[in-house]
DNA sequence: ACCTGTCAAGTCTGG
DNA sequence: CCAGACTTGACAGGT
């Protein structure tokens, strides 16, 4: 049972190297023309994607095939300051060669959709711009010639009142989702509303794999093992060419158990371990801690010292 | 060089 | 019914 580890958007360890910068829109609106603003988004989104090279570059070295693409990539790219921005067709080659590499080196990137992006919301306006939002992380990874195995991970939503109207809506909404949308879009279990349990079913009635996010999954879990929902969960993942993805992280503490803690604990993370043995399948997760790649790097080196895992490479262990 | 308030976006809670 | 919390990295303006 091989387990790859990635983690999420940025490094902690190569300095200066983020690449989400952006301008406020307040700013970039003291600029008159037109052309000129857009020359000033150009030139910071050729800088993330510069610096989203130097992060393969980075991962590559050190085994990580797991990685979060950041949603800020393209600065400003779906507000209505931007619109007339054909940032597609002017960043293409750039784009490209960044997916050429990723496929190259078999890179597994996704994306998360920040919380805005709704596909349950009832008010339809916010429906419209969490599609926008969607088609615009969609752009990218087309652009970068990934497939739809390059996954997009959202959550159900909000819960609006009345949490089984709001699953159905999500349900609905996404039948009425363009092919190549329902193609990438996949969820995850959340902190507060919507458990394992109830995304679980969701993903099993529209066909689509589930993210357990096991640091969710202990703060908001009807009291359900997970034990028991772990095969169910690997096995929407079935018809996919990538094996299962869980994230983890560790809460930050007892008052703010929510909150993701700089690194992982140790003992966090072997509990699952011991769980996922039973199914005993391939799997990758996706570290979200505040230290990033720091924060890989010391697990890894924790784990090197149990005797309960094989070390296979710096990112990777046999279980 | 460093510090702090603010930022495109939505939802939920508490007053 | 409305203001503030939530959460996050980075900007922007100030010292």
């Amino acid at each position: 049972m091989r387990i790859n580890f990635g983690y999420v958007a940025m490094s902690t360890i190569l300095q200066d190297c983020s690449p989400s910068k952006t301008i406020t829109v307040k700013n970039l609106s003291r600029i008159a023309d037109e052309k000129l603003r857009i020359i000033k988004l150009r030139s910071l989104a050729k800088t993330n994607l510069n610096n989203i090279q130097r992060l393969f570059f980075h991962n590559k070295s050190h085994d990580i095939t797991v990685f979060r693409l950041t949603s800020k990539l393209i600065p400003l790219a779906t507000h209505p300051i931007a619109q007339n921005w054909d940032w597609a067709s002017e960043l293409a080659y750039e784009l490209k060669s960044l997916g050429d590499y990723a496929r190259e080196n078999k890179f597994r990137l996704s994306a998360h959709p920040e919380h805005f992006t709704l596909l349950n919301s009832p008010k339809e306006e916010i429906l419209t711009a969490s599609i926008k939002d969607l088609e615009y992380h969609h752009q990218i990874f087309k652009a970068m010639g990934l497939d739809s195995s390059t996954k997009l991970v959202i959550h159900v939503g909000g819960r609006y009142e009345d949490k089984d109207l709001s699953m159905e809506r999500f349900i609905n909404n996404h039948h009425k989702l363009p092919l190549h949308l329902k193609n990438r879009i996949i969820l995850e279990n959340d902190d507060k509303i919507y458990t394992s349990r109830d995304v679980l079913k969701i993903c099993q009635e529209l066909k689509i794999p589930m993210v357990l996010d096991i640091h969710h999954h202990w703060c908001n879990n009807y009291n359900d093992d997970i034990e028991d929902y772990l095969p169910a969960i690997f096995d929407t993942w079935k018809d996919e060419p990538i094996p299962p993805k869980i994230h983890l992280s560790s809460p930050r503490d007892q008052k703010h158990f929510r909150n993701h803690a700089d690194n992982i604990d140790l003992l966090f993370f072997l509990d699952f371990l011991e769980k996922a043995k039973k199914v005993n399948q391939d799997f990758d997760v996706m570290i979200e801690a505040k230290n990033k790649d720091g924060a890989l790097f010391q697990l890894m080196s924790e784990l090197k010292d149990i005797s309960r895992v094989k070390f296979i490479n710096e990112a990777s262990v046999e279980a």
